[in-house]
DNA sequence: GCGTTGACGAGGA
DNA sequence: GTCCTCGCCAACG
């Protein structure tokens, strides 16, 4: 993990957020000890596209829930179909209810601290 | 090595 | 409540 760059933290992070949840770059980025590096989560997502395996960008909204991202996907439409397909009402390319589908690592991974 | 970029966040008006 | 400005800091060219 030392060898992990920032971006790729933050692909391991992303990839653990389950089914039907989301989170934001915020969020991520204070859990690897750079809240104040949000700008750099988004950034990194920026290579999700290309990272193996694919990372669920989708589930990664900004702190308003908007899917500020979509329009990086293949079609600006799919990141909300993909969120509806897992249960997340998305309206106006904002999530529904984002604080009842929000997904704290720092509190959901809390289990081995 | 330097300047620009950028899927954000928080604070102020 | 909305809109604007500043700051963060790694990666890219």
């Amino acid at each position: 993990m030392d060898n992990a760059s920032f971006y790729e933290q933050v692909f391991q992070v992303v990839a653990l957020i389950p089914n039907g949840r989301v989170t934001s770059y915020g969020v991520i980025a204070a859990y690897l000890g750079a809240k104040s590096s949000s700008r750099m989560v988004g950034y990194a997502m920026n290579d999700a596209v290309k990272a193996m395996p694919p990372i669920p960008a989708h589930r990664v909204v900004n702190r308003n829930g908007l899917l500020t991202g979509k329009f990086h996907f293949s079609t600006p439409t799919k990141m909300q179909e993909l969120l509806e397909a897992e249960g997340v009402k998305v309206i106006d390319d904002k999530i529904v209810n984002f604080k009842k589908f929000f997904w704290d690592p720092s509190v959901e991974l809390d289990l081995e601290r």
